[in-house]
DNA sequence: TACAAAACTTAGGAAAGGCAGA
DNA sequence: TCTGCCTTTCCTAAGTTTTGTA
């Protein structure tokens, strides 16, 4: 692996033969949802205007419904009828013959009863809310940690996930459908032979206890609404995952080191004969200058309609040989992962232009921009330009470079701290606008800036009172006065910037990228370079997660 | 080799926590 | 001490890649 052998030692202190991820495993299972409280007798559901009382199983999923209300999607058209089909299921024969129509089920007075039990949640005392605290702090003590090998380890999520209805995000063909209830029944536990192996709930038995040392998780599930399979895992602090961390970065590191010659190489083919080896070629390109993902084929119907780069179709682009003032400009337009929007125009070389232009002859504008070519195809191929290089190698790389190159950039010595720290997060927005990381601003952030505004005003004031008493203060009181206004201009100066950085920061979310596509060791050095405590820039979680990094890299580290 | 299933990483939003100023 | 706001943590969906199977 290079660059960090000594570490590897250190940190991995066993070697594991191929495929093996560890020896010993020992965890006490999942934590299941608490069980379905009914309302109490005062709480009604009308139907059609007359109260009804349902069963404990058909009331259990109203709840979901009305718990869900002040959401636009229980307006939804798909929401409401995958949510009605799924209720009907739960329903007695009376309840279905009587409850036809969703539009005249009333859940308001539901609705009102949990916002009301939640507002009492909030006015609990400080011996009930303290109560709680210490029944979670129990909980995580008991279940939130396993042995791995000669380790105690953090898990992830070791809560199994409470029923309710699903909304997936963007136009989601299965939202309102029910998520159902997982019983002990439905779980697999993973752990070693040797091991104290975790009892199921009194009166119930696990589906399986397997033994499998290939794979990393303790407890999996198969789910109802895609059929896919849920895992339990370990925190992003465990060995295993740091490891794993470890090595990704490795891998685009060695892709640094010939990314020169890949990139000539997919600039050749785009003059191929062969019309599979262009596809590529382009596609391959957009990956790596948009940092686009791969792109997956998906069923269609079962998730929302969305794409990455092998899946791309006509319609998600538009070629303009000329726009505004700039040659051969192709305009993305399509929805990425989670359903959010890419919009991105970009000049690009002459002849992917024209290779389009080619791959979207006689085409519809639902076929396929890459007829050609789909995610495995690629992956062959850049398994053959370097080992262990995949698409997603690409985002990582070019995030880390970027990274790196901003932070030389951007950084100026002379700054004080909290103007670095603009500088460091300046240099991660750049990347989290190229890896296309957005967020819906907040709900309050006109306020929140106007509230900024108001305490840069006062500061300003306070700063103009202080000067005015310097200039008539006796000689004898000047240094003092001096230092009072430096230290209110100081005050100010955090302010500006602390608006700056946040007026940027409207849309983008940085957490995504500083979490999995920067190398940390880049923001370590960085670090210490400048003498900036590495709490400004990771939190206890992050640091934890970095933990490895934060060990290894000096003020000298290159990517 | 192609396809499906499994395994694992990446993602944004909601809820909870905690802290500063009233 | 309370309130309101920002930060952190939780949650779990939605991707990519790897593995298994015929």
């Amino acid at each position: 692996m290079g660059g960090g052998t000594e570490f590897h030692i250190e940190w991995e202190e066993e070697r594991y033969p191929e495929g093996i991820k560890w020896k010993f495993l020992e965890h006490k299972g999942p934590v299941f949802a608490p069980p379905y409280e009914p309302l109490p007798e005062n709480v009604k559901f009308y139907y059609d205007g007359k109260v009804m009382k349902l069963s404990t199983k058909a009331e259990e999923v109203a709840t979901f419904f009305a718990k869900m209300l002040d959401h636009e999607y229980t307006t939804k058209e798909i929401f409401r009828k995958n949510f009605f089909k799924d209720w009907r299921k739960e329903m007695t024969s009376e309840e279905k013959s009587t409850i036809t129509n969703l539009s005249k089920c009333d859940f308001t007075h539901m609705s009102q009863y949990f916002k009301a039990q939640s507002e009492a949640r909030k006015q609990m005392s400080k011996e009930e809310k303290q109560k709680i605290k210490e029944e979670n702090e129990r909980l995580l003590k008991e279940y939130g940690y396993c042995v791995m090998d000669n380790h105690k380890e953090r898990i992830a999520n070791f809560k199994i996930e409470p029923p309710g209805l699903f909304r997936g995000r963007g136009n989601h063909p299965k939202m309102g459908m029910l998520k159902r209830r997982i019983m002990p029944e439905d779980i697999i536990i993973n752990c070693s032979k040797d091991s104290k192996i975790p009892s199921p709930p009194p009166g119930h038995k696990w589906k399986e206890v397997r033994h499998d040392n290939k794979v990393t998780w303790l407890v999996s599930w198969t789910e109802n609404i895609q059929g896919s399979i849920k895992y339990i895992m370990l925190n992003p602090s465990s060995r295993i995952k740091g490891e794993k961390d470890w090595q990704k970065y490795e891998t685009a590191r060695r892709l640094k080191k010939c990314v020169d010659k890949i990139r000539n190489q997919y600039r050749e083919d785009w003059k191929s004969k062969e019309m599979k080896v262009r596809q590529r070629a382009v596609a391959l390109y957009f990956i790596d200058k948009l940092a686009l993902r791969a792109g997956n084929e998906k069923e269609e119907g079962e998730t929302a309609d969305t794409v990455g780069c092998c899946s791309l179709r006509v319609e998600h682009i538009k070629l303009h040989p000329e726009l505004d003032g700039q040659e051969y400009v192709v305009e993305f337009d399509f929805l990425g992962k989670d359903s959010i929007r890419y919009y991105n125009k970009v000049p690009v070389e002459k002849r992917v232009f024209k290779n389009l232009q080619l791959f979207m002859e006689n085409k519809q504008p639902e076929d396929d921009l890459f007829d050609r070519l789909n995610t495995s195809i690629l992956n062959k191929h850049l398994q053959d330009l370097m080992e262990g290089l995949t698409a997603k190698v690409f985002r990582t790389y070019n995030a880390s470079i970027t990274l790196q190159q901003q932070l030389k950039e951007l950084t100026n010595p002379d700054d004080n701290i909290p103007a670095k720290i603009l500088s460091y997060n300046r240099a991660n927005r750049a990347v989290a606008i190229l890896c296309n990381h957005q967020r819906a601003p907040p709900k309050t952030f006109e306020k929140s800036m106007m509230n900024l505004q108001s305490k840069i005003d006062a500061k300003k004031e306070q700063l103009a009172d202080a000067r005015r008493e310097l200039k008539s203060a006796k000689a004898d009181a000047k240094v003092r006065r001096d230092e009072k206004s430096k230290k209110i201009e100081e005050q100010l100066m955090k302010l500006e910037v602390q608006a700056t950085d946040r007026e940027e920061n409207k849309q983008i979310a940085l957490g995504t990228s500083k979490l999995n596509y920067l190398d940390p060791r880049i923001s370590v050095a960085w670090c210490k370079k400048w003498g900036i405590p590495i709490e400004k820039i990771y939190n206890k979680t992050q640091r934890e997660k970095f933990a490895w990094a934060i060990d290894m890299a000096e003020e000298d580290y290159e990517f």
